[in-house]
DNA sequence: TAATTATTGGTACGATCGTACAAGAAATTC
DNA sequence: GAATTTCTTGTACGATCGTACCAATAATTA
């Protein structure tokens, strides 16, 4: 009883593939013939390895949920403290670079927003992750620190994304990383 | 020349009808038919309403901003300082009945990240107008709260729509608008 | 009344959608 | 080698899409 083994660094190959179609052409109109035209398969293809068009979307906004949160959790020593932390978070998040990333990110968040019973997933964790990330909860103050701080620094990159105007923004940001006590992590 | 004149009424009461049922069916995958017949009318009605899908989208994501707008619009005398303002106006978007217009505001809003061209006038709105609003942009510091005041609020409400944790989201929003200077509009 | 425009409904068309099905080649175990 | 499972492709089907077109009625002006 065996057979030919799963080829699991084909499938986040092609997994990661579509990620890139989605930020590249859009997330709410992708389709299997054209994402499979430009991925170089067969639309069969992207069906044998998602089984659905639903179970695909749910595999692409749980990769970019990993992705996303890997950009966000602390690491250095810098992290020690908050501010630090937050403007190490920031630097990142609004690297140019990102742009289509969270432009996916929240053209998901919105999609998930009205039809929770497919974003289920990317529901339970959008929030509860970081606010993890951050802080860890351990007391209400901290909890309290956490919220506003993803709050933050997600209305700031949404108002980045739509407006470009990145002096303003990041100045705005910076105002708020300074009343950030300096405490721990 | 003339002819029947246009019922500025009827086309008012069919757009509102519209963003009634992108609020409760969800905005991405709305169609002519399916809308048509929750709305009584035929798919041709609409299409003479809208002349396009994408034009239709456009007046509704228009209306939807204006919805959006007057309840941020300063009124009161109690606006006279930015953290009673700020109070106020926290107050009104996180009441739960309005739950369903602000999940179709950020699918809109996540749609228009990805399709600038078709979202054009929103993305041109959607921060400018409430900056606006808050302080008029007069001074860099102004501004600079002013922004950081709109991403706040719309990172908490992100927060809420997704966790439905009121009283963490409520406890960080007071937090946050505690440190806000009691200075003018 | 005649002309004109708005509103609504019914029909129809080509395009595209998701996906089921059959088939062949490749890779593994017994 | 036989059996089994994966991977990929090609084909085909019914459903649904946006919208163009035609006809009927209502409301206005000349």
């Amino acid at each position: 009883m065996a057979g030919r083994p799963v080829n699991q660094q084909r499938r986040d190959e092609l997994l990661d593939a579509v990620v890139g179609y989605a930020v590249d052409h859009g997330f709410a109109g992708m389709t299997w013939r054209p994402l499979a035209t430009a991925l170089g398969v067969t639309p069969t293809t992207l069906v044998h390895r998602f089984h659905s068009k639903e179970r695909m979307i749910e595999a692409v906004q749980q990769r970019l949920r990993e992705r996303i949160l890997a950009e966000t959790a602390p690491s250095g020593a810098d992290d020690a403290d908050l501010p630090s932390y937050a403007r190490r978070v920031w630097a990142r998040v609004s690297d140019p670079a990102r742009d289509g990333e969270f432009r996916l990110f929240f053209a998901v968040y919105g999609q998930a927003l009205q039809a929770p019973g497919t974003f289920a997933d990317f529901l339970d964790h959008v929030v509860a992750e970081p606010l993890n990330a951050f802080g860890g909860a351990a007391d209400g103050d901290a909890e309290r620190t956490a919220t506003l701080l993803i709050a933050a620094i997600r209305g700031l990159l949404l108002d980045l994304l739509t407006t470009g105007d990145r002096d303003r923004v990041s100045a705005a940001a910076e105002a708020f990383f300074a009343t950030l006590a300096p405490g721990t992590p």
